[in-house]
DNA sequence: ATGGTGAGTAAGTATTCACTCACTAGTGAA
DNA sequence: TTCACTAGTGAGTGAATACTTACTCACCAT
């Protein structure tokens, strides 16, 4: 792997890479294979071999297996993006925006399951920071849609149901979605925009027929 | 099953179980370690001593691990229960009472969610039977709500969706619930009835205040 | 009694696990 | 050049791991 370098001159490339990068593309590998495996499914002779080091050089990184995977949760866990478009749409009051805004979101996104897979691994798992992470990735949405929903129904546009369980209800039928399509690998019948829609226009207008309107 | 006493000593309690007793209770006791933690986080010696027996054992019963965990997926996914009730429901066009009767029974069942991890398992680490195992599990109710929704449509009593999305999105509520509460441990902040009737009215009315009626 | 059978195990085996240690070599500053 | 420092590793360590072997004992029909 050492491009061979006694030489002083320029070595493309320093046969050395500086632990900042090491770190960063040990948390990569070790990512993919806990998403993939789970905790107790990964060995760290794995993630040192995904990552092109010695399993030595794993340790001087991170104390632990264990650290690690704490390593990432906590990095992982940290990130926002989609918040502006979804705080105009919510400001604007533009109910199926908003709702198609997250739902497509979340379902566009099933190309990369790992998130979620890590998720749910670390949910079940049991790892300590589990909950944090799970906080960190859904809290956010939620508390914002619950929020919206709040001000939709003191507007008297929506029913006056419970903020929260909608809210919770409406990321429950997204993430139905995600598991049996990413996760279990089940058959998509639908394009994901007619899904979107289609998930969006149920939550919103209910299944009931309402009026022989029109 | 035998107890009986040839030997002049009495033996507390006959020394020997028949085979199928103890096959019985290593599947007890494997589901339940698996379900906690998973397949690889299970190990057989874990499990022989939960059943109470030594680790040979559970070889003569089982040719490996891996056809323990097969044996459990197996077994566990035949079951029905359930079934009369809703088809009842299903026949009387009890639209309420079918969606609450799902949901309840789902939630209800909170207090074991043994089936539950042991499905989020192995569809996580990927068992052969996983999707056999799901199939089986949620299937059933997923077709006949399904059907159900389909009828209702032709009834004209419910809006034209697509029977099959709106089946999957009024589970993914319910499954959605299970997860934050069951498997993450959030606390809830409703009672279980309280939350299956807002659940309900939520999926079978939508969101939108529809006429100012009565 | 006796011999066949199935329940049961103690004590392995080979391998893999997370983790260490002793060591080499590239690098930048003095 | 030297030297301190850090990136990097091969070759381990003891403890688990899944699975085996060779054996003992209880039971029962002959």
């Amino acid at each position: 792997m050492n491009k061979a370098r006694t030489s002083p001159r320029h070595r493309h490339q320093s046969s050395r890479t500086s632990g900042h990068e090491r770190q960063a593309s040990l948390i990569s590998a070790a990512t993919s294979l806990f998403a993939a495996k789970g905790f107790t499914g990964t060995t760290t002779k794995q993630i040192a071999k995904a990552a092109g080091v010695s399993e030595a050089l794993l340790f001087k990184h991170f104390p632990s297996k264990h650290a690690l995977y704490t390593a990432i949760l906590a990095e992982k866990a940290q990130y926002s993006e989609l918040r502006e478009a979804v705080e105009e749409a919510t400001n604007k009051r533009d109910d199926e925006r908003l709702f198609t805004l997250l739902a497509s979101y979340r379902i566009k996104k099933c190309a990369d399951p790992t998130m979620l897979r890590l998720l749910l691994f670390s949910a079940l798992e049991g790892h300590e920071l589990s909950t944090m992470f799970f906080q960190q990735q859904y809290r956010v949405f939620h508390d914002l849609l619950a929020g919206y929903i709040r001000r939709r129904i003191e507007d008297g546009a929506f029913r006056p149901v419970d903020p929260v369980l909608a809210a919770k209800a409406f990321l429950g039928i997204i993430l139905h979605h995600r598991l049996l399509h990413d996760i279990l690998g089940l058959p998509m019948r639908l394009s994901h925009e007619a899904l979107v829609v289609e998930y969006v226009s149920l939550f919103l207008s209910g299944l009931i027929r309402q009026s022989p309107d029109s």
